[in-house]
RNA sequence: GGCUGAGUGGCAGAGUGGUUAUGCAGCGGCCUGCAAAGCCGUAAACAGCGGUUCGAUUCCGCUCUCAGCCUCCA
């Protein structure tokens, strides 16, 4: 079989994966900066590189994967005032509701997640460093800027020249700079903000710079991944690169990720735009476990075109793949079996999901037909469809417990009252009131709730 | 202006130089008191125009359309 090949953004093709150092991953994803709930933007962020992260382990990998949390910059700082509370307040606020997502969304954390705030020492070490490097300097501002025509590499991974890009595009050109396109280091503070002491006076670091400081920490001058939404692709992700080799002289990054964007009719979602929805509204109406089947239905560098129907449809495909699942307790299964195999030639090929879900589709059918013909072998497919499902972050609820789970946060029928109704229903049946059972049944369906009859048992499942 | 990526059946979404993706929806059966779930069968697609080829949805070129980036952004 074919090993894993990633698409390496810096290169523009699909490679085959050598780690730096034999059986082991190092792997950095640019994280949230939190001042607000995470949409479902960041949400495909975190479910992909989940996946990411689950697989390498699946095959067998030692892996080291590092998140960052940026929790000081420009927009936390108005937050902060508009809130009238401390920064630092906000931002663990919200990085406990972003925990709170993950767990929704059955992200496993990272190992670790460092903060900028935490970081200065290291930040302040590259900057000095790349001052005396001649990489960088101090403007007439007191802030310290990155000097991108030193950089003769400048522009590698977002494929563009310096020449070619039209500075002021959107923003107006910053006098203290020499080259439009050079980028903040360290901020000087103004009165009253947050600031932290350097050699160029209290202030703050820029974004960029705290990045390239954690995973050269977390992970070495040379790592193997460091992913993120394509829209960091340029500047950020670029401007690392310059900061990081500029500062150590050596290769920063083997492969860059970069997944592709959530769509709401044909637009990116994006805070900009406002036309973004929160993990926590979506957890409103539908389970954790459906917005990741949602994500990963689509490979991680297509669009992703959120809708109620999209939604709806990874309900439908969950509740397949779970109800395949009841009533079989899985048994160990030596053999790797053709789904397997097909399962990992899926990942294998840059992490392909939704090629690697029709596969498990595939086992879920013969798992409905084994069930009836050969329990020993249903045993052993049912475990074929959970090692599947591992990698990829799903079906890891009991199928009894997942269906009948709630489809929101919103308030539901009770279980014993579904049960008393149930039990009314079982005795019309019995007394052939064909009448009242479906009347019951009709009830029930119309609060969500599905009934299935099996012989004299009947059981029941949300959707 | 520069640079990326994409256009597949009713919807979503993989993939391939000649043979079934997969899920949902549809149609016909089996099962069921009737359903649901499941199973079996079935139909339907590759933006347009050229080119390469015995043969292209798949390779090449052009056109059209859409999306993204060009210092807020996942």
């Amino acid at each position: 079989m074919k090993p894993l090949h990633i698409f390496n953004s810096l290169h523009r093709k699909k490679q085959p994966f050598t780690p730096i150092v034999e059986g082991k991953v190092g792997l950095y994803v640019c994280g949230m900066t939190v001042y607000d709930f995470c949409h479902i933007g960041h949400a495909r962020v975190m479910v992909v590189f989940d996946v990411v992260a689950r697989y390498f382990k699946y095959l067998g990998y030692e892996v080291n994967y590092v998140r960052n949390i940026t929790d000081i910059d420009d927009k936390i700082i108005n937050r902060a005032i508009e809130a009238g509370e401390d920064f630092s307040q906000l931002t663990q606020r919200f990085i406990a509701e972003m925990h709170q997502d993950e767990t929704s969304l059955n992200v496993q954390k990272p190992d670790l997640e460092p903060l900028a705030t935490e970081s200065m020492n290291d930040i302040i070490l590259m900057i000095e460093t790349l001052i005396d490097k001649q990489h960088a300097y101090l403007g007439p501002n007191n802030d310290v800027y990155y000097a991108v025509e030193s950089f003769a590499n400048y522009g590698q991974l977002s494929g563009r020249k310096l020449d070619d890009m039209n500075a002021g595009e959107r923003v107006e050109v910053d006098a203290n700079k020499r080259n439009p396109f050079d980028f903040v280091l360290w901020k000087s503070a103004k009165a009253g903000e947050p600031a932290w002491p350097s050699p160029w006076g209290a202030g703050r670091p820029g974004w960029h710079i705290e990045c390239s400081a954690m995973s050269t920490r977390c992970l070495g001058n040379h790592f193997d991944i460091h992913g993120g939404g394509m829209d960091l692709q340029f500047p950020h992700h670029e401007n690392e690169i310059a900061q990081s080799e500029a500062a150590t002289g050596e290769c920063f990054v083997n492969t860059w990720m970069h997944n592709g964007f959530v769509r709401i009719d044909d637009e990116k979602m994006s805070k900009s735009l406002g036309n973004f929805f929160t993990v926590r509204e979506v957890l409103k109406q539908y389970r954790g476990e459906e917005i990741r089947f949602f994500v990963l239905s689509s490979h991680y560098r297509s669009p992703l075109n959120y809708s109620d129907e999209q939604l709806n449809e990874s309900r439908a495909a969950l509740e397949r793949l779970y109800t395949a699942l009841r009533n079989v307790t899985p048994a160990a299964n030596p053999d790797k079996s053709d789904y397997i195999q097909r399962f990992e030639a899926a990942m294998n090929d840059d992490f392909n999901t939704a090629k690697a879900l029709s596969v498990m589709f595939e086992c879920a059918n013969e798992l409905n037909k084994l069930k009836s013909t050969d329990p020993e072998k249903a045993a052993k497919t049912a475990t074929d469809l959970l090692t599947m499902a591992e990698p990829l972050g799903l079906l890891n609820q009991d199928p009894e417990t997942y269906l009948q789970s709630s489809t929101g946060d919103d308030v539901a029928i009770d279980n014993d009252v579904i049960t008393l109704k149930i039990n009314q229903r079982l005795q019309a049946k019995a007394d052939k009131n064909w009448a009242l059972a479906d009347q019951i049944r009709d009830e029930l369906s119309q609060q969500g709730v599905i009934l299935e009859d099996k012989g004299v048992q009947t059981t029941w499942r949300r959707n």
